[in-house]
DNA sequence: AAGCGGATCGTCT
DNA sequence: GACGATCCGCTTG
């Protein structure tokens, strides 16, 4: 359960009152293939248990473990990538650039690498820690610096203080866990699917999923 | 509005 | 030893 925490000054998706009605997205919700998981994620919430920090699963993207070229698992289980070949609900956490950190989640059954990679959040809770996160003198203020907040992976990482170090392994449905999803209730509009953000081997591949519309969504809006 | 380069390092070849 | 599932700031149109 959620503990009940302040709107953003102007939220978009949903209304504060279904915020403490949350309640834990079970394990068997990730059993299923990436692109079936993708489309039941949007909407759910990302909750860092503390301050605490909530937000609008908005945009993912699918990897479909060792038969994507695309995916890091594509070339069989590493000692980094080994989360993936897990039971599914688990973080994977890497780093990248140098510089940022990437959130996934694994999905289907334990032996199977499938994953969603967290591309972006609707800001909902704890907007003064996820402004610290990110590095911000003085917590946002304009709907532009709200965006900029968990609008990309590399972003809502920063917003969550998620590292590898920390989350990486974590179980994303266990009650205890620092890190979790959660069903408010919410129920998405119009899903678009699109090709994935930045990658170049099959480049081509409809794997991205984001809400219709939705103002926090990263790079192309559809 | 769009495009470019720099920052920076873990991971696998 | 090369290369990213990125972000930011600066340049150009």
């Amino acid at each position: 359960m959620l503990k009940r925490c302040s709107p953003p000054s102007k939220p978009q998706m949903a209304n504060a009152s279904a915020y403490a009605q949350a309640t834990l997205v079970p394990r068997t919700f990730f059993l299923d293939p990436p692109d079936v998981v993708a489309r039941k994620l949007l909407g759910k919430l990302l909750v860092r248990a503390g301050e605490p920090i909530v937000g609008r699963i908005v945009e993912v993207e699918a990897y479909f473990g060792e038969s994507d070229p695309a995916a890091h698992s594509f070339a069989g289980k590493t000692p980094r990538n080994a989360v993936l070949f897990g039971p599914p609900g688990h973080a994977y956490v890497y780093f990248i650039y140098g510089m940022h950190f990437c959130l996934n989640i694994s999905c289907e059954p334990e032996g199977r690498a499938g994953c969603l990679l967290f591309r972006a959040l609707e800001p909902l809770c704890g907007l003064e820690a996820m402004s610290r996160g990110r590095g911000l003198a003085a917590p946002v203020r304009t709907s532009k610096g709200l965006t900029a907040l968990t609008s990309g992976p590399g972003r809502l990482c920063q917003a969550f203080g998620v590292t590898r170090e920390r989350d990486n392994g974590v179980d994303l449905t266990a009650p205890q866990s620092d890190l979790q999803i959660q069903d408010d209730g919410f129920v998405p509009g119009e899903v678009l699917v699109t090709p994935r953000i930045g990658i170049s081997k099959d480049a081509d591949r409809a794997a991205r999923f984001i809400i219709a519309g939705n103002p926090f969504i990263s790079g192309r809006r559809g």
